[in-house]
DNA sequence: AGGCTTTAGTACAATATCGAACTAGTTCAG
DNA sequence: CTGAACTAGTTCGATATTGTACTAAAGCCT
């Protein structure tokens, strides 16, 4: 192997970190927590908790709670899944569509910022490579 | 820009989570915990409490509570730093090592399971790419 | 149709995390 | 020297997270 896996995992675990870290002030003024972020950006993807769970790693009664804050922060609302009663189907409000792409590019603009300081061609590679590294779990 | 910088910071943040989450079971055989793991891994780096918490980017109270784990594991060990009297020099134990060695090789393991789907130039690549990305933090 | 198993989501109690206040040691201007 | 300002680390109490047990609805036999 010509490069540590290991320490790849921890370069790319800091870095990560480091980003958030950066952008929850941010994230703060627009009335977000950090994981209530990552639900609220699932949501459009992944509408139904269970499969938010799945989705983002996190255990479904912390979804509940997530979902629970964003709801009474009229980021988002319920609606009973007309097919299977059990669901909830999760729709954004408008308010919920707009702070999320705020809040995505906030932290577009901390990343970018890190990304400027290497060229266009790497940028690509990297996007390139990260697939190919997710695609055995899907 | 020709990859969106918020796209490339959710897959590569799904990629991390993925991997740790395939990791938590092999990490809790070796009796330890994921926040626990990062304080092992960095203490040679690091080794006083109020360096850890800058360097993992987590309030000083957490490595209170981390070293305590880790020590009464017998993984550490704090000493008095003979130049200041305020701070505690931790130590890892042979015990420590092993531990932070194998988690480490499991991580990679795993992470290794998916960068083996890439050619090696790509590994190189994104260890390029990264190092040159948590530049402007150093 | 009736029971058995599985799944969605929640509630609650137990645990984990962490902001703020604190103690102890250090530094440094005067 | 001395004491004001600073730094390392911990403690404590408040908040956040989550495992487990639960309710309700579906799906699946037979």
């Amino acid at each position: 192997m010509s490069v540590d896996a290991a320490q790849l995992w921890t370069l790319n675990h800091r870095l990560l970190t480091v980003v958030l870290d950066a952008c929850s002030a941010e994230l703060a003024e627009l009335g977000l927590e950090a994981k209530e972020f990552f639900v609220l950006a699932e949501v459009a993807a992944s509408p139904y908790p269970a499969e938010l769970a799945a989705r983002l790693v996190i255990p479904k009664a912390s979804v509940t709670v997530y979902v629970r804050n964003l709801v009474a922060k009229g980021f988002m609302r319920r609606e009973i899944d007309d097919a299977d009663l059990r669901r909830h189907r999760l729709v954004l409000t408008d308010e919920g569509e707009a702070a999320r792409d705020r809040a995505l590019a906030a932290l577009a603009a901390e990343f970018d910022r890190r990304l400027t300081t290497i060229v266009p061609r790497d940028r690509a590679e990297l996007h390139r490579i990260l697939l190919a590294l997710l695609e055995p779990a899907q």
